[in-house]
RNA sequence: GGGCGAUUAGCUCAGUGGUUAGAGCGCUCCCCUCACACGGGAGAGGUCCAAGGUUCAAGUCCUUGAUCGCCCACCA
């Protein structure tokens, strides 16, 4: 056992051990655990565009204490690791990588594209794997998982098929947001709205064979060119003899008609709206009730295409500069007016989406929306908080269906195949993978077409959204479709945690896939407490910048874990997120907070360090560690000590109890911080402070016996603190209980039972009676420190009281006072304390008198005393009033009337000793 | 246009209708006392955003408003 310790905690070496020895061994297996209950939660994956960040830190050290919590409370636990392909994200962040080498990804192909990809994901995926072992992360490893890896395409594959074959998916023209950037099609999700002010412009539209115009208002007057009517309230009579009449759309010369449609607002702007089907969902829908076609004038990368005309091959916000400034010199611009509205961007790229008509894949939400409503509503998923339930229910209750399909080259491609005769869709035979260049694909390919028996089928070119494989991620990580082990062990899993800025990106969707794929009639069919992805979701906070945004790695406001870790180390960090961590409010990042933390670490440290460093000189006094060794002797605690020795130890297992019972209760309900404040008050205050201080003496006694049981009980202490700590502070509680006698061979302190609160612990008078000791310390510490008695010398005191109680556990207790008051002496009586030359404290079960010495200052006590009765009267009066109050004693509990009027006797004996003192000063 | 959250000590934040509203950091004074100066001891510091209301009792519940932030939303 290795007893040179260092005086300041230096975590790198201990955390990159423990670190490496965790991972090495596959500790966190839920084989190695014997309970027969199951905790089984899922990481959501991180996404290999790159390293992970203090958000997912926060994420990871809420997760892994509950992990670590639920291991040490005996349950068999699994915390599935794994990443994300994530689709878009990483392709965009690919490619950015090609263009610094001057290239595009169609200058190298699909194939060789994806290759490099791979080879990033290969690179990213290891640094983030590596971050979360270094962060402490209890992950088993052994089934970490890729969502592009074969088992999981396979998975992805078999949702599809089943879900296309079930109509829940399909092909079809509708208009969809389309990003001119990525040149894909991206769902409603993905389009992040920002307000911006912008300019709306008037524009004339002559009537044909007339003088007259129609003026209509429009943000985007590019989209002018496929224009195919204009359109006004049918009640609107300002218009109404224009319908059915015709307009000459400017620049295209092209007659387009008037029509009268309810969707226009007779109040907005004109009452006159222009009418681009392709280019405006709204437009699109009117267009279908019209009739109307729909010209679509942009190409995939935003500029305008043949359609345009003379404006064809102009980017498109170019375009728009040429067209108002052609419209201008006709005379057709009427007026130009700001006008705030929401732009919708690429939620990747940031670029301006453009709605568009555009043949894609989709998933119908509704029916599947239904059932996640009821397990919602019902409660048989948990969320918290809950006012993130009435938002998901809000959400499902007006969900639209789901663009799946993304024009890209990295993701699950849809297994359909066109057949270029008769443009039947055949869909792959089933969902088997396989492995070509060492990447999965589906393996059963229809080769001829059932329909008209053509060959020249050509498989659907585009990939599915990221956030489809993510949906099934709880299923096809525990293997489904097929009925494994692991499925029947782990699913549904206890628990999601996430941030919940993706409660509908993802938490949403695997509500409802889950729900609707766990039926599958191959696999385990059960009620829909069985099909649910998991039983309770925790939505975490996020960590914000000062300023309130989102940590953003494009924007550099993005802080690394790692290099805080280096600085200040991993559990010091895990520390400072969990205890600022109150369910359902943001978390700015503290610097301040992180040294908190880490002198917290520092504590402990020098906590075990004051137990190892002391244990070596009792050991040479033939105290032998197999007298305190043992987890046995450990579950016996608190051992009694003879005199009144023992009374310490009952309060801080009586403590222990407490506490152990609060910290259980704040992380069975989400409350991080509530457990980490509650441990930091106990560690620090109760176990260092009073605790160690007032039984130093004992541990060094020369009575064998008493040292003995001393020892035993503050190392039972210890271990339960240690115990306690360990989910939040793995690293630094895993090094020191490995050095506590009692565990020589020990493997880990993770599968060690996490303290629970004892009846027999409990003791109400030990509380009691440290509490009114460590009153009379506190009293005589605030006279010295007041009167600026000198620290070395020594005083004498005197203690008064009229309860004999008072004085015998005074008596009983005069070493522990003498020593951590630092008096030479203490006086106990029942009378009056002479006032004169002194400073008295008073409590209503005692006073404290020291005497001035050479150091006079009566002007300073007389203020203090003055203070006091103040504050006294004040109270006094407040609380006489409210017992005077006979509504109050007729409606307040018993309980809480009894106990003010208990607390108004007491004041009033405090004030009548205060005002006599004062009294009694003023006449000296 | 809807919805959600925040507003408490100098700063960052807890606070579950009930006696004197707490913590960390910072600040003041004292102490390098043999675990720890990343420490010990003692303090100062708060009309709990505003105004109404409910209640015996409000920082806490309700209404309205102000300021800040976020989410959702197809008004050109």
């Amino acid at each position: 056992m290795p007893r040179e310790i260092p005086k300041a905690y230096e975590p790198q070496e201990i955390e990159q051990r423990w670190a490496k020895a965790w991972f090495d061994q596959r500790l966190f297996r839920p084989e190695n655990s014997h309970g027969g209950s199951r905790f089984s939660i899922a990481l959501p994956p991180p996404n290999v565009t790159g390293s992970i960040h203090i958000g997912h830190m926060l994420e990871h050290t809420q997760i892994d204490m509950l992990v670590r919590w639920h291991r040490m409370r005996g349950e068999r636990t699994l915390w599935l690791p794994g990443m994300d392909h994530a689709g878009i994200g990483t392709q965009f962040v690919v490619e950015r990588m090609l263009v610094k080498e001057g290239i595009k990804r169609q200058d190298i192909g699909r194939e060789e594209f994806e290759r490099r990809v791979w080879r990033w994901k290969e690179e990213s995926g290891g640094t983030i794997k590596q971050q979360m072992i270094r962060l402490g992360a209890s992950c088993d490893w052994t089934r970490e998982r890729f969502t592009l890896e074969p088992e999981l395409y396979r998975a992805v594959l078999h949702a599809f098929l089943r879900l296309y074959r079930e109509g829940l998916i399909y092909r079809g023209r509708y208009m969809v947001n389309w990003c001119p950037r990525c040149q894909t099609a991206i769902s409603d999700l993905e389009v992040v709205h920002n307000e911006r002010t912008g300019e709306i412009w008037n524009l004339r539209y002559p009537l044909v064979e007339s003088q007259e115009f129609l003026v209509v208002a429009t943000t985007r007057p590019e989209t002018m060119l496929g224009d195919t009517a204009v359109a006004v309230n049918p009640h609107d009579e300002r218009y109404r003899r224009y319908v059915g009449k015709k307009v000459m759309l400017p620049l295209m010369n092209r007659e387009i008609p008037v029509i009268a449609d309810p969707y226009v607002d007779r109040e907005f702007g004109t009452g006159v709206v222009k009418i681009t089907p392709a280019h405006d969902p709204n437009d699109f829908e009117i267009g279908k009730r019209h009739n109307l076609p729909e010209i679509d004038v942009m190409t995939d990368d935003g500029h305008m295409n043949e359609a345009a005309g003379k404006y064809a091959a102009l980017e498109r916000f170019a375009a728009r500069g040429r067209i108002l400034a052609d419209l201008k010199e006709l005379g057709l611009v009427d007026s130009v007016k700001e006008h705030v509205h929401a732009i919708g961007t690429c939620d990747r790229c940031k670029a301006i989406v453009e709605p568009r008509i555009s043949t894609q894949w989709f998933m119908k939400m509704k029916p599947l929306a239904e059932p996640a409503k009821e397990v919602v509503r019902d409660g048989l998923i948990e969320v918290v908080p809950d006012n993130q339930r009435t938002i998901l229910l809000n959400w499902l209750e007006n969900i639209r269906d789901w663009c799946i399909s993304r024009q890209l080259w990295w993701g699950h491609r849809i297994p359909v195949w066109h057949c270029a005769d008769c443009r039947e869709m055949v869909p792959a035979y089933d969902s088997e993978v396989a492995i070509v260049d060492g990447h999965a694909r589906a393996a059963n390919v229809p080769k001829t077409c059932p329909k008209c028996g053509g060959s020249k089928l050509k498989q659907d070119p585009d990939v599915l959204d990221t956030w489809f494989s993510s949906g099934l991620w709880p299923l096809s990580t525990l293997g489904w479709p097929d009925d494994t082990q692991d499925l029947r062990n782990f699913y549904p899993t206890s628990l999601l945690i996430s941030g919940y800025d993706i409660l509908f990106f993802w938490d949403a969707r695997m509500i409802m896939m889950g729900i609707h794929l766990m039926t599958a009639p191959n696999v385990l069919a059960g009620d829909v407490s069985q099909r649910i992805p998991f039983r309770r979701l925790y939505l975490h906070s996020l960590v914000r910048t000062a300023e309130g945004a989102k940590m953003s790695k494009t924007k550099g406001t993005g802080v690394d874990p790692l290099q805080l870790t280096e600085q200040h180390g991993t559990d010091a960090l895990r520390y400072m997120l969990a205890s600022m961590a109150a369910p359902g409010t943001d978390i700015i990042l503290s610097e301040d907070r992180i040294l908190g933390a880490r002198a917290f670490a520092n504590k402990i440290w020098n906590a075990a360090r004051f137990l190892f460093v002391n244990l070596e000189k009792i050991e040479a006094r033939g105290v032998l560690i197999e007298h305190l060794a043992s987890p046995e002797i450990r579950e016996r605690a608190p051992y009694a000590l003879a005199e009144e020795g023992s009374l310490a130890h009952r309060w801080m297992f009586s403590r222990l109890s407490a506490v152990t019972a609060q910290v259980n209760d704040a992380l069975e309900n989400f409350r991080f911080h509530e457990a980490c404040q509650t441990i930091y008050h106990f560690f620090w205050g109760d176990f260092c402070d009073w605790y160690i201080e007032w039984v130093k003496p004992q541990l060094a006694s020369n009575d064998k016996e008493a040292a003995i049981a001393a020892w035993r009980n503050i190392f039972a202490a210890f271990d339960a603190a240690l115990r306690l700590l360990h989910p939040v502070m793995p690293f630094l509680t895993e090094e020191l209980w490995h050095r506590l006698p009692q565990y020589p061979n020990a493997r880990t302190i993770a599968f060690e039972p996490y303290p629970e609160p004892h009846s027999r612990w409990a003791d109400t008078q030990a509380e009691e009676e440290m509490a009114l000791l460590q009153e009379i310390i506190i009293a005589a510490r605030n006279i010295r420190a007041e009167m600026k008695l000198d620290p070395k010398r020594k005083v004498a005191a005197e203690c008064s009281s009229a309860e004999p109680s008072v004085r015998a556990l005074v008596e009983r207790n005069i070493d522990p006072l003498l020593r951590l008051a630092n008096l030479s002496a203490l006086q106990i009586s029942p009378g009056h304390l002479d006032a004169a030359g002194a400073a008295i404290r008073s409590t209503a079960q005692f006073d404290l008198r020291i005497a001035y010495g050479e150091t006079v200052d009566k002007p300073a006590d007389i203020a203090h005393l003055k203070k006091e009765i103040d504050r006294l009267e004040k109270d006094i009066e407040s609380k006489g009033k409210r017992l005077a109050d006979q509504t109050f004693r007729s409606k307040a509990p018993a309980e809480i009337v009894r106990a003010m009027e208990g607390t108004l006797a007491e004041r009033k004996a405090e004030l009548q000793k205060l005002r006599d003192r004062f009294a009694e000063l003023e006449s000296i």
